[in-house]
DNA sequence: CGCTGCGTTGAGACTACTCAATATCCGTGG
DNA sequence: CCACGGATATTGAGTAGTCTCAACGCAGCG
């Protein structure tokens, strides 16, 4: 990993912070000044990490939260023998790990898809926080709470949807969630994982996953080729899907035109 | 529903806020006498809802919050076509749906599974609480991170353990929740789900579920007679399920003499 | 040029599903 | 006290979804 000064750090930090301020913009009142300042002010540093590594490993203990700036980071849990669950896809601007704050030994393992830049943020400088900025405060609450309704939505996912249906229902997910913050071509967007990692998302094997995806290219409903997703057909994904944005708490929470 | 006079309710509601409070008491420093007299005055009135009752619903907007004081409840993700998944089960001091105080509308169904006794407390205090209680605030926190925790490993379970070892893991986890409240009886207790439930929690039908039931009672390591659980090799079953309890983030983290 | 990683395909096996029948338990009313 | 109904649990048989193993294809790269 490799260490960026501090006062390199402001346009990059803002601008994710921005965004992670941005997705919660859907609620009563925008952060003030102030705020945003002090979100700023609790980034100790930033560091670049190459693609495929573990940022924070299963059963370690944290003492500061990563915000990621930019790239791709999943979180990962691991059965003892091997066998490997995906539990969330993260994107620049999401709090990763924003839970070791309060619950310090990691129950599951993060790691890099993508070169990341990250923000340290020591947990003391949040605790700071809770004691001085409750708005601050319950907007940070809020980000692990909506990170809790996707879980969920995962889970209902993993329990009863078919793998095509979940299939279907992540890449609707990933597509609203990198609107939201501007990172889709249109209907196309980048995703940077092998089908080895959806798989591990969906809880199938990479085989089952190869056809699965290829189903969703014959209905003309989606396609990928290597990193390039592509919707075909948004309207018939969602419905293969039964998706319903609404958990995803989105500022503009309604569908694309 | 029913209503408890307020005057009346003390007793109870003290019970359960220190359950609630017990189960947090792992972290560094206990909650004082303040905190916890917030947390009571909080509780605006409490309500006695019968079996089998939807408590919230999915979709609908909450102003309140529900702190289960006794029985047996669980939220439930539907899809639309009528399958469903048990999300989370909740029993006495478990703050059920403590989210909805930031994510208004709720993405899923709160519903009892017996006769529950049901603190409320309405949102604008719990607001006033982080305004005025930073310690009280991250306890709250907490509470939903653990659920986040629980939920995580859920996952992993519907994603990756077969049927027969996440039906283990379930009543490893249940056992140990429900002795970190008391609610056991040596390695029996109580479980008021049907085996219909009991597959919608796991992910499977429920004719799968009685099978899977039925092996573990082969292996003699766990039974169920109606609602009469009984482990009958804790070791064994833990061994099937690949269980650890760290994620639980109980106060005595280890595992029973 | 030959790795190496990833994607694709086929074949056979296994897990879990559905449907349907039967069994058991328990509460209620006769 | 027994007969009945309803809910739940159990069993069997056939099927669908997904898995594993193994082979092959293809591209990028040293």
């Amino acid at each position: 990993m490799s260490l960026i000064p501090p006062h390199d750090l402001p346009p990059l930090a803002e601008l994710a912070a921005d965004r992670w301020a941005a997705r919660l913009a859907s609620q009563d009142d925008a952060l003030a000044e102030v705020e945003l300042a002090a979100l700023l002010d609790a980034i100790d540093r930033v560091v670049e990490v190459p693609a495929d590594v573990d940022v924070v490993r299963q059963g370690e203990i944290q003492t500061e939260s990563n915000l990621l700036l930019d790239g791709w980071a999943c979180r990962i849990g691991d059965l003892s023998d091997g066998r490997r669950q995906i539990l969330a896809l993260h994107i620049s601007g999401d709090f990763v790990d924003l839970h070791s704050f309060q619950v310090r030994r990691m129950d599951h393992t993060v790691r890099s898809l993508t070169p990341c830049r990250i923000a340290m943020v020591p947990h003391e400088r949040l605790t700071r926080i809770t004691e001085t900025l409750p708005r601050l405060t319950r907007r940070l609450w809020l980000s692990t709470l909506i990170d809790a309704a996707i879980l969920r939505q995962w889970m209902v996912g993993l329990g009863q949807r078919s793998a095509r249906e979940n299939a279907a229902h992540l890449m609707c997910e990933l597509f609203y969630r990198l609107r939201a913050v501007g990172l889709n071509d249109g209907l196309k967007f980048r995703l940077p994982l092998n089908q080895i990692e959806i798989g591990e998302a969906l809880g199938v094997s990479a085989v089952h996953t190869n056809r699965v995806l290829q189903e969703l290219k014959a209905d003309r409903a989606f396609s990928l080729r290597g990193q390039a997703a592509e919707i075909l057909d948004l309207k018939r994904l969602e419905a293969i899907a039964d998706f319903d944005p609404t958990y995803l708490h989105l500022p503009g929470w309604g569908k694309p035109e």
